[in-house]
DNA sequence: GCCGTTGTTGCAAGCGCGTGCAAATGCTGC
DNA sequence: GCAGCATTTGCACGCGCTTGCAACAACGGC
């Protein structure tokens, strides 16, 4: 570690023949420089190789330009896409992603939130798992904006960000019964997060006024593998049944290609499928999943615009909801 | 922005009736502190929510903390996967990852480095694309480590991450004439980077020294849909190969997918099929696609062991060379 | 020729922190 | 009781930056 190795503002101003506020300035967009002094500190910063020392900077303006991403899982289709989007809209907004693991244990996210108070980010955004409410108040208290995606949290302050789970699983309902489908089945995971609880409730509530019970299955983590398993168990059941909709893409890809390599089901003809996500693998041919497609680029920019915002909480209720559009594809029969 | 919203050391000092220096030197790993003290202190922190300003520290320390993930098309399963190996590893290691998206463009690297500059970032971690001499030579000058994955750049001062793709692609070679194939093809993308370019030619030459032809194609960017349009060309041909090593695992996806649902093509029995990469849907039983698992743990684990090396570039040569390990699945005959 | 105005510049303070230095404190051995 | 030592503590400075303030220059209008 070479003692001091960064250009400094000074020798800037030194080689330029101006003042330190002159360097200052010139790299401080709506300040007050003369054409002249901006050439030639511009010239000597250029040749220095000097840039301007964020870490200083948002000492100042108690703006360091900073967001965290809190996440879990990031390798996973879905999460990965959303953190693309995320990172790339926040870096068209001047600003810049940390980005945090969390794991399924407790204090994890209250961890990565402490991460982000330290290097005093900006704003942090919440992908996954629920942070304890007293460290959510410390955030807020720090002047830290916090954005909630799929969390479905009730507390005030926070931006949150939500999809119409429970209606876009009604709409799943209509369709298999369009399809000619009688017995329905749930596939989830044991995960329990709202989103994917959401989706549960909201197709065996439909189901229920259509007069249709649902056999609902849960296992393991939200993953392919747990689509494998619940897809033995389900397609082993005396009363098999001829449509299931998983609560994520990733679920589904494991329960179709456990029932047809296993099980040899024929889909759709004699199992209706569909997922949630629109991950990039549903569109493959192999799967072809009729699925709903989550608004993306519309979370992110929402989310973003929401933090740059200058006019703090000004609008009134930080709540978005947004509708998943359903994506017609050949693993239901009718479409 | 609230006007002064964090709380400062100085307000923790005040509160426990000790010097700044004092809480300064609780948080500070080594440093001389009375037990009484310390208590005193960290109970007063505790009661403020006082977290260490990173940033500060940062402009003292000379070492921020803060290493740069630069990467492009990072929803990608493999870059996603080495995304999270990469973040868990530097947390492990007590760093923090920032994430910079880029795109095929020329600068855009070089953008992210001069970024990774103004934040100060201990290190940064290149997984796509190369950057200007120029700029690598600024990030080393700055006192920058600087980790190259997979760019198989010759120059001095960063560390190097390289697999041995030509070798790999031998093995390959090996595997198919072992199956009993003769017409071999190679699927690449057009993308061109120094990896891809390598198995191409180790495949190639290895092919060569059985007096085997090889029938090499190349189209659009490294994913599923490119691996579709390369199955178009290939299979086609009057001569159709029986043995084709993609580049990739999502283009081999995608050519198996071609394969199968549009040319009704037999897998393994009438085409045999390698890619790289070992993605996870490459274990997907839809695929179930003989491959290279990159061990990416490895790679993450040795960057970030490297990055935190107090002991400089002490080391002499600063590359390291891994050997892909072949995981033979049944889109090969006979494995 | 003078004053008010506008635009530019340097000074100096301060953001929150780490740390060298010297003073202060506590302890041991005689 | 006191010299000698180790440990702890506070002071003050500096890291690289922004910014309010006052000084200054330029310039047009009367």
């Amino acid at each position: 570690m070479p003692q001091k190795p960064f250009v400094s503002a000074q020798e800037v101003a030194e080689r330029a023949g101006v003042s330190r506020s002159a360097v200052s300035r010139t790299f401080t967009p709506g300040a007050s420089v003369s054409p002249e002094t901006r050439r030639r500190v511009v010239e000597a910063a250029e040749a220095l190789g000097y840039h301007v020392n964020h870490l200083a900077r948002g000492l100042m303006r108690n703006e360091s330009g900073i967001v965290c991403l809190i996440v879990s899982e990031m390798s996973t289709p879905y999460r990965a896409n959303l953190i693309r989007a995320m990172t790339q809209q926040l870096q068209n907004a001047g600003k810049i992603a940390m980005l945090i693991n969390t794991d399924r244990s407790d204090g994890s996210v209250d961890l990565a939130l402490r991460q982000a108070i330290r290097y005093r980010a900006d704003a942090s955004i919440i992908l996954s798992g629920m942070p304890d409410r007293s460290i959510t108040q410390l955030c807020l208290k720090n002047g830290q904006r916090l954005v909630l995606i799929n969390r479905d949290d009730d507390q005030q302050g926070p931006l949150r960000i939500n999809l119409d789970d429970a209606e876009a699983a009604g709409r799943v309902v209509t369709a298999f019964v369009r399809a000619g489908c009688r017995r329905l089945a749930f596939a989830n995971s044991q995960a329990g997060t709202p989103s994917l609880m959401a989706r549960e409730h909201g197709f065996v509530a439909a189901a229920k006024t259509m007069g249709l019970p649902v056999r609902v299955e849960r296992h393991g983590p939200t993953d392919y593998e747990s689509g494998r398993v619940l897809a033995q168990r389900l397609l082993t059941l005396s009363e098999r049944p001829d449509a299931v909709f998983c609560a994520t893409d990733l679920l589904a890809c494991g329960f179709m290609d456990a029932a047809r390599h296993q099980f040899r089901v024929a889909i759709p003809d004699q199992l209706c499928v569909v997922g949630f996500d629109d991950i990039e693998q549903a569109a493959w041919s192999s799967y072809d999943l009729t699925t709903f497609a989550q608004p993306v680029e519309m979370i992110a920019r929402e989310a973003v615009a929401w933090l740059v915002n200058e006019s703090g909480q000004a609008a009134g209720d930080d709540s978005v909801r947004f509708q998943p559009n359903l994506v017609w594809r050949s693993s239901v029969r009718g479409g």
